[in-house]
DNA sequence: TGGCTACAA
């Protein structure tokens, strides 16, 4: 389990100090703090991190592991890899820089190779999903984490490069928790071999070290201090019943007595939370007296537009101020310079799931101290700043030190395939830093041998051929199995395209204010066989028109995820040719197309009950249509699902109709017993069939 | 029979 970290009492809270353990951290570099930047070069030696540099220089070569923390601002992410080169440590082999994020890893490699004054793409490249923007004089290589995951499977040990550095560790994706296991699996198999050393560095900007440096074998931490100002906290009285109506409250104390240049950004949890609430205060702001001045109110997440995304960036007329009312859209992906003023509801919605279930549920949570601190930093970016927290500090202080690791709250089906991929069979006992529930590694087993994707004798798991395919696509294995039975039933176009559609944000764009214009306008679209049929109608529909912005318009189609729709597929039918060498398509034949739906999403299929209800198969729970569904109205026997979406009830989202024999075709064993009058399957196999829980009954 | 989706690849 993850330790509790040790962070700074709220009162003497000073982002980027790292003083309060001077005494326990002797491995502490204590920079001079810099003025602001005017020109380039002059620039690198003015970060908080150059004072450190000869020192971290002498560390970093002899340390096999280092992990190191710095705040925002302190310019490690840019400069250790600078630094390295500049040692000429590692030179043997190119240093890797992880990122969670697309943006990050392209930015801050344009960013460095500025610095070095090299053109983009030779010393100083680049690699993310569909983007690969490096040479063979690359030398600092920056990455997204499911890059490098996915390198891994062709080079286990990592042989290209002599340093990886994981940048934003403390955010513990999914990626990165699985890359520390592999780094150190490589660490530890190279030295063995005597190959090349892997050097690894950790990079973090929180103070819960201990976990990360206990894991790799208790290496030094190196702290670094940051460019951040003070930030004042303040907690409230009593604890808030109604976190909207006292962020609302919040908003105009401040906006009555602060400065109009002072900035507020408020995180709260949701789309429709942020929508009323910015219809609200404008209507406030409408009728507040002469002596307030006027305010622009900006919502963002990330389903917006991003030319509606944009407008944080805009600084507002002189003498407005601007309140941005954000999801954790800004808490790590979106900087937002000039804020003085941040509220936190200390709320924030989160994907839990249920291993025996299967269902993932989005949940409004509190938020943990990491990122309750995260948030406050937002305030101090340029100048000192204020974080108001709508919540006691004895609240507080309850509240769990970090955001459990992603890797414990979700399906773990593509992190074991891949695991499987790397050549590690023992992935029960695969080396986490934060180890999944035993649940969670079972049931992605179990579906993995569902799919017919793994060979299991006793212990020791292995790939089928089959898995071996589903592992080269960067898909669900359900939608590459999808793809790998597509050439029997000869329609892999129609498949690949559908895949695509289902592997981004929704193409469908659903304005609330035009609901009977939306449906009238879809209904053309519309297939008697599903959803699934539906998307695929509407995207031979786009490219009958090759793309038209305007049709998209027209249709209420979402452009933007549209082509990346097109990049998606792209991409996946490079892959299949490799695996395949030929692609075959059935046109007209969409009975085809749901069968090969069947043979990836049978574990999501659901019978219609004699009273009209139905149950999914595999749990045996009650399950409804999603209303947002084109089978909403209909009641086909048998359907196949995407996903189950737990609000009101457990809805089946993206359904497909299916011939209960293709069921049967998929998967035999599974299906022997369980399709219609089987009643006593549930008791003979409890250990197939994991009991419905009364939580998971009363919610549905 | 009737709801609405944080973030990332």
């Amino acid at each position: 389990m993850p330790q509790e970290p040790d962070f700074p009492p709220a009162k003497r809270f000073r982002p980027g100090s790292p003083f309060f353990r001077l005494s326990k951290k002797p491995g502490m570099l204590l920079p001079r703090k810099g003025n602001a930047a005017v020109p380039t070069d002059v620039q690198r030696r003015r970060l908080p991190i150059y004072q450190a540099r000869s020192q971290l220089i002498v560390q970093l070569r002899q340390l096999h592991s280092a992990v190191l923390i710095g705040e925002t601002g302190s310019g490690k992410t840019t400069q250790i890899p600078q630094y390295l080169y500049e040692a000429g440590i590692g030179r043997q082999g190119m240093v890797a820089i992880t990122q969670p994020r697309r943006v990050a890893a392209i930015s801050l490699a344009g960013r460095v190779a500025e610095e070095r004054n090299s053109p983009l793409g030779k010393l100083v490249g680049y690699t993310v999903r569909f983007e690969d923007v490096t040479s063979p004089d690359t030398k600092l290589k920056f990455m997204t984490d499911g890059m490098l995951l996915r390198e891994a499977i062709g080079d286990p040990l990592l042989l290209r490069y002599a340093v990886v550095v994981l940048d934003e560790a403390h955010e513990r994706t999914v990626h990165t928790d699985v890359l520390f296991g592999v780094v150190k699996a490589a660490q530890r198999r190279r030295s063995e071999q005597n190959r090349l050393p892997l050097k690894v560095i950790v990079m973090s900007a929180t103070m819960d070290v201990d976990l990360f440096s206990q894991y790799f074998n208790k290496s030094p931490v190196l702290y670094l201090e940051g460019r951040q100002h003070p930030i004042q906290v303040f907690y409230t009285k009593q604890p808030q019943s109604d976190y909207l109506q006292a962020a609302l409250v919040s908003i105009f104390q401040i906006h009555q007595e602060a400065p109009p240049s002072h900035d507020i950004l408020v995180f709260m949890t949701g789309q429709e939370e942020i929508e009323a609430l910015a219809r609200t205060c404008r209507d406030i702001a409408k009728h507040l007296p002469e002596t307030c001045g006027p305010m622009t109110v900006i919502p963002l997440y990330a389903s917006l537009p991003p030319v509606q995304q944009l407008r944080v960036f805009q600084p507002a007329p002189k003498g407005c101020r601007k309140v941005i009312l954000s999801t954790n859209i800004a808490e790590t992906s979106i900087t937002i310079s000039g804020i003085k003023f941040v509220i936190d509801t200390g709320m924030v919605k989160a994907k839990r799931y249920n291993p025996d279930s299967g269902l993932e549920v989005l949940a409004v949570q509190r938020v943990s101290k990491a990122q309750a601190w995260q948030r406050a930093g937002r305030a101090g970016r340029e100048d000192s700043g204020s974080c108001y927290r709508l919540y006691t500090e004895e609240e507080f202080d309850n509240l769990t030190g970090m955001t459990v690791p992603e890797i414990q709250r979700c399906n773990l089906t593509s992190v074991v395939l891949q695991l499987l991929a790397l050549g590690i069979s023992d992935v029960l006992n695969f080396d986490f830093m934060s180890k999944p529930p035993p649940e969670s590694m079972r049931m992605a087993l179990e579906q993995l041998d569902l799919l017919g994707a793994v060979d299991r004798k006793d212990d020791q798991v292995s790939l089928t051929p089959l898995g071996k395919k589903m592992a080269s696509f960067p898909l669900e294995p359900r939608f590459a199995k999808t793809i790998l039975v597509s050439p029997d039933f000869s329609c892999t176009e129609e498949v690949l395209t559908i895949v695509s559609l289902l592997s981004v944000d929704t193409v469908l764009y659903n304005p609330p204010a035009r609901r009977e214009e939306v449906l009238a306008m879809r209904k053309k679209f519309m297939s008697s066989e599903g959803d699934h049929m539906t998307l695929l109608n509407i995207y031979r529909a786009f490219k009958k028109v090759s793309g038209s912005k305007e049709w998209c318009r027209e249709n209420f189609v979402n452009s933007r995820n549209m082509g990346l729709v097109t990049e998606v597929r792209a991409q996946l039918r490079d892959i299949c040719i490799k695996v395949y060498h030929g692609l075959e398509s059935s046109l007209a034949d969409l009975a085809n197309v749901r069968r090969c739906l069947a043979h990836g999403l049978f574990v999501n299929a659901a019978e219609l009950q004699p009273d009209g209800s139905y149950v999914a198969l595999h749990t045996h729970q009650p399950v409804s249509i999603h209303p947002s569904s084109v089978l909403f109205q209909a009641k086909p026997a048998y359907v196949v699902f995407n996903e189950l979406l737990h609000t009101s009830r457990c809805y089946m989202r993206d359904l497909c109709l299916v011939d209960p024999e293709w069921l049967q075709d998929a998967a035999p064993e599974y299906f022997r017993r369980k399709l219609r009058g089987d009643a006593l399957q549930w008791e003979k196999m409890p250990q197939m069939l994991p009991p419905v829980t009364s939580e998971i009954l009363s919610g549905c």
